[in-house]
This record gives C-alpha cells, sequence and structure tokens, in this order.
RNA sequence: GGCGGUGUAGCUCAGUCGGUUAGAGCAUGCGGCUCAUAUCCGCAGUGUCCGGGGUUCGAAUCCCUGCACCGCCA
C-alpha cells in the first residue's frame, strides 16, 4: 500500500502565503496520517520557477533570473521548515531532471502526433500571459491588468488536447471521486460541455526566455503550465525511476483558482503520454480575508512564518484543519485563530492534560498507576476512545477535517467530565478510595494517550510532547496506529513527565 | 447572457430519506467544583430557517418565483 500526494509546486513570482500554507499544512497533515498508518508515503511540494512573470519579477527585484528563483524557492522551503512540513521530496523546475522528463515527454506527445505546428494570431496580455478576446475585454483592456492587450500573430505549437475530450468526460463520469469536492467535479463537467481548444504548449524564445526549450525545435520554450503540471511526475524520477512504479498514481492537492490546468490539462496531457490518470484531484477553497480579498496592495497578506512565530506551528496547523471544511471558503482572523486556541487547545485540551498529570502528580507521586476492575463510567471511556477512533480514521483521509476533528473534541470534554463524575480529590481523601483512584487516573492518562495518536498527524510536536509527558517509550508511540489504538498499551508504573503549558492561554489583547 | 452554489441564534457553521419541542461551538447570564492554564462541570436562553407562492396529514428540507452574495463559463 503506497501513497503519494503532491502540492502545487508555487509560482516564485511571490512570497509565500496563507493560501500556500494551508494546502501544504493539508497536505502534511494528510501524508503523516498515511504515514502513521504504516503506509509507505511520499509527499512532494517544490516551486514553479519558468514563466514571463518570474522573469519580470526578478528585473524588478534586481537580481538575475536564477538567482532571483532560487531565493524566492528557499524561502518557501524555509517556511515549509518552520510549520513542520514532512516533505519527503522537494521539486524545482529549474532542476535539470526536470527539465529532461519535460522534453522527453514533450518528444514523446510529438511522435505520437499530439503536438502540431500552427499559427495563432489574438490579442495577448503579457502580465496574464494569455491571448483575449475583444469580448472578454474591458474598455478595450485587459480585465485583470489593466492594460491594453497587444496583438500578436506567431506561430506555435499545439498540444490536441480536444481529442482527449470525450475520453476525459467518460473518465470523469464514471469515477464520481475523482475530482473532489462534488462541486469542483461538476465545474469540470460543465467546463467541458463546449469544445475543448487544443491547448498552445511553446512561446518563442524571442519573447519569453525563460524557460525550457522544446526539444523538437529550438526557438521555442515550452509553455509554463505544461512544463510546471510534469514536476508530479519529475519527483518520482519518470520514466525510469524506481519511485514512480512505486507510487504513482497518486492524489494531488490544490486550490480552486487552479482546477483548469489540473482537471482539464493534465489529465489530457497524461493521457497522451501514455500514463495512467491521477488518483484524486484534491481541490479546496479560499480563505477570506476580514478586509476582502487578500491581496499585496490591501496590505493584508498573511505571512505564515508570522503566525507560526506568534501563535505556534501547531495551533495554526489545528486551526487550518478545524476551522475551514475542505473545499469551500472559509473565514481568517487573528481573533478567531485566538478563540480556537484558548477555546480548544488551552481549555479543553491542554487543561485536560494539566489537570491529569497534576493529579497523576499529586496523587500518585507521577507514576501510572495500575488500573483495578473497571466501573461503567470507565468503561464509557475505553468504549469512547475506540468509537472516536474509528470515526477519525474513516473522516480524515476522506478529507473530513472539521468533523474528524470535532468528534476527537467530544472525546476531550468527555474526558474533562469523567474528571468531574469521578472526583479524583475526592478519592484522595479516603484511604478506601485508592483503588477507584488508581483506576480513574489510568483511564485519564490512557485516554490521553489516545488523544496524542490521534492528533499526531494534526499537531506532530505538541503530540510528541504529550507522548514524553505520558512517559511513553518510543517502543510504545513509534507503532503503525492501528497497534497503538488498542486500550490498555500504558504500561502502569511508568514514570510520568511534568512540563510547561502544552498551549499557554492566549492574555486579551497584546501585539 | 448561460450554468451552478450559498442564505439557519449576536458570530462561525451542522442539519441524513420530508417527521415530534430546529442543533453545536464561541460570546452572554446564573449556579457548582477545586485536580487544573481564572481552567472545568451543570443549567438558561434567544431563531420571520432570506421574501413570496405551491405540493403534502406534515417543509429548514421537495417544486415554482423574487431578492442578496459568491463561483464557473461565455
Amino acid at each position: 500500500m503506497s501513497f503519494y500526494l503532491t502540492t502545487p509546486i508555487y509560482y516564485v513570482n511571490a512570497e509565500p502565503h496563507l493560501g500556500h500554507a494551508y494546502t501544504t499544512v493539508v497536505g502534511d497533515a494528510l501524508s503523516r496520517f498515511h504515514r502513521l498508518l504504516g503506509e509507505e508515503t511520499r509527499f512532494q511540494t517544490g516551486t514553479d520557477e519558468h514563466g514571463e512573470k518570474v522573469m519580470e519579477a526578478a528585473v524588478k527585484a534586481g537580481l538575475p533570473v536564477k538567482e532571483f528563483a532560487d531565493r524566492i524557492s528557499a524561502m518557501f522551503r524555509q517556511t515549509w521548515d518552520e510549520l513542520d512540513i514532512s516533505y519527503d521530496h522537494y521539486v524545482r523546475t529549474t532542476a535539470p531532471e526536470h527539465v529532461q522528463v519535460v522534453q522527453n515527454f514533450l518528444q514523446k506527445v510529438h511522435d505520437s502526433g499530439d503536438i502540431y505546428f500552427g499559427d495563432y494570431g489574438g490579442l495577448y496580455c503579457f502580465g496574464c500571459e494569455a491571448f483575449y478576446l475583444e469580448r472578454d475585454l474591458v474598455d478595450g483592456k485587459c480585465p485583470d491588468h489593466q492594460v491594453e492587450p497587444t496583438y500578436i500573430k506567431e506561430e506555435n505549437y499545439f498540444f490536441r488536447m480536444s481529442r482527449y475530450q470525450d475520453w476525459l468526460i467518460g473518465h470523469i463520469q464514471e469515477n464520481p471521486q475523482w475530482i473532489r469536492p462534488e462541486r469542483y467535479r461538476n465545474e469540470a463537467l460543465a467546463f467541458l460541455k463546449e469544445p475543448l481548444e487544443d491547448l498552445c504548449i511553446s512561446r518563442p524564445r524571442s519573447r519569453v526566455e525563460w524557460g525550457i526549450p522544446l526539444p523538437f525545435d529550438e526557438r521555442y520554450v515550452t509553455y509554463v503550465w505544461f512544463d510546471a503540471l510534469l514536476n508530479y511526475l519529475t519527483g518520482l524520477g519518470y520514466p525510469q525511476g524506481e519511485n514512480f512504479g512505486r507510487f504513482w498514481p497518486g492524489q494531488h492537492l490544490i486550490a480552486k483558482d487552479i482546477l483548469k490546468p489540473h482537471g482539464i490539462y493534465w489529465p489530457t496531457m497524461l493521457k497522451a503520454g501514455g500514463v495512467e490518470p491521477f488518483q484524486h484531484l484534491n481541490v479546496h477553497g479560499y480563505w477570506q480575508m476580514p478586509q476582502g480579498k487578500m491581496s499585496k496592495s490591501l496590505g493584508n497578506v498573511v505571512e505564515p512564518r508570522y503566525l507560526a512565530a506568534t501563535y505556534g506551528i501547531d495551533q495554526i496547523r489545528y486551526f487550518f484543519l478545524r476551522e475551514m471544511v475542505f473545499g469551500l471558503d472559509a473565514h481568517f482572523s487573528e481573533e478567531a485563530l485566538r478563540i480556537r486556541i484558548n477555546a480548544d487547545l488551552a481549555n479543553d485540551l491542554g487543561n485536560l492534560m494539566a489537570r491529569s498529570l497534576g493529579m497523576a502528580f499529586k496523587y500518585r507521586k507521577g507514576v501510572v498507576p495500575p488500573p483495578g476492575v473497571p466501573e461503567a463510567l470507565d468503561k464509557e471511556v475505553s468504549l469512547l476512545a475506540q468509537e472516536v477512533a474509528g470515526d477519525f480514521l474513516e473522516l480524515f483521509p476522506n478529507l473530513e477535517f472539521p468533523k474528524a476533528l470535532s468528534r476527537v473534541w467530544e472525546y476531550i470534554n468527555h474526558l474533562n467530565r469523567y474528571i468531574v463524575a469521578c472526583a479524583p480529590w475526592e478519592l484522595a481523601k479516603d484511604p478506601q478510595g485508592a483503588g477507584r483512584l488508581d483506576t480513574v487516573l489510568y483511564h485519564l492518562l490512557e485516554g490521553l494517550r489516545w488523544l496524542a495518536a490521534l492528533l499526531r498527524p494534526v499537531m506532530p510536536g505538541s503530540a510528541l510532547k504529550m507522548s514524553e509527558q505520558l512517559g511513553l517509550g518510543l517502543s510504545l508511540w513509534d507503532l503503525p496506529l492501528r497497534q497503538v489504538l488498542k486500550w490498555g498499551r500504558l504500561l502502569p508504573g511508568s514514570t510520568l513527565k511534568k512540563g510547561p503549558a502544552l498551549f499557554p492561554r492566549l492574555e486579551a489583547e497584546e501585539k
């Protein structure tokens, strides 16, 4: 069983922002989850570095284009390190291996007759790197850049995408989960109702120099999307690499703005190249910012590194997964983030950990007590753990993160109630209650062990702290998830460890 | 212009095949506990389920229509 997941490769004309971070955190959590299940897992991210816009950004920054790309690419990498992103491979479109793969692929498709030479004239916007029709212009200008497009007539190479339209429609219809959630599947199908145009896949070198030369015509470089999409194969060492055989077909994770290249161009490219289609295209929505759309000019671009440094890595990761229904838009604000941190992490989970350990130290000197015969309340604790874990294991790989996490929090709340119901501080007063107190403490600590295990993909750092404070040796912690999730694995007699608050409460307004 | 989505408590959102008093979290108010990060537990609410019409014994849910916001396509 193998699992291969990719984020898009991020375009290096801008620095990492919230949207990039969300995609990458989701990808990381998902691949950690599969890795913990014991599946052979590969998670890939990277940067997309060719094209006119990168050239322009480099000029603006006053740097040679490669140097500029190096710098931004490193910045993304740095950001992912600071968010605990456990990628297995970081792909760059300027890497020689990638260039090689793109050229091989182009040659292959060319040889099989799906690439032809033709000419095309039209109004071209350099900002968009795209042609426009008269009717799409606003006052004769590009709606995005407010610039008058230039009429360009040039000869180019085209990919016979139209040839695969019927196949693609059929494939989407036969595989309802292929593009998910459903709304994006519908969007792709709606798009395919109209005849598909062939895709212009080259740019004359005279105009765009920063790109991969076509192997069959040195006067041209490859259109950025045709170049970029192939990274998903490059990273596996396609076509000969053993990783390709092991991991393909994989799943992609994207934001809704790049549905078209991934849902239309990419599968037809794969088909033309004789490569099996990907397994899933997972499409997520946007974070709506308080002041409207996120943009540099509005000054409301949120830097992931700032968030991680200010609020904590796991806090951000939890917020991302808990707050956004995968596929839908969600609202972002630091206030919402603070509320989640205090309510869910500090008050519910962190405090549960603190009070449980506190009692274990106060009443049992920090040693896990042996459980006695469980009573009804205790049995509830162990049964609910299993129910919740069962649901979590089903919901999480289905991208139902808020539901999966809500379920975990039901368990956290249950443990908090369990404490009140059992009142260990009362049991501690009466020597007759010693056995009972042992049992209650054991159930609490064991419940916490389950929580640490379930939350590990989402909050790896905090889960590790929990495991340390619970005194779990590596042999208990680093096991396939389904083995960790067996009630009663916590060893009586093992020593607990005091630690600082897991999630410190944020006091009102600082910053 | 065509197609699709969304509209539910002060806020963010769940609501399955149409089924009893429409739910959760946050915020608010009251009460309780003292193990704990002033945390936790209990109780209490508040709703024109966007408007209008229809189908039905019964509609947040299905149908029609209007409005608002959003998206995709042209």
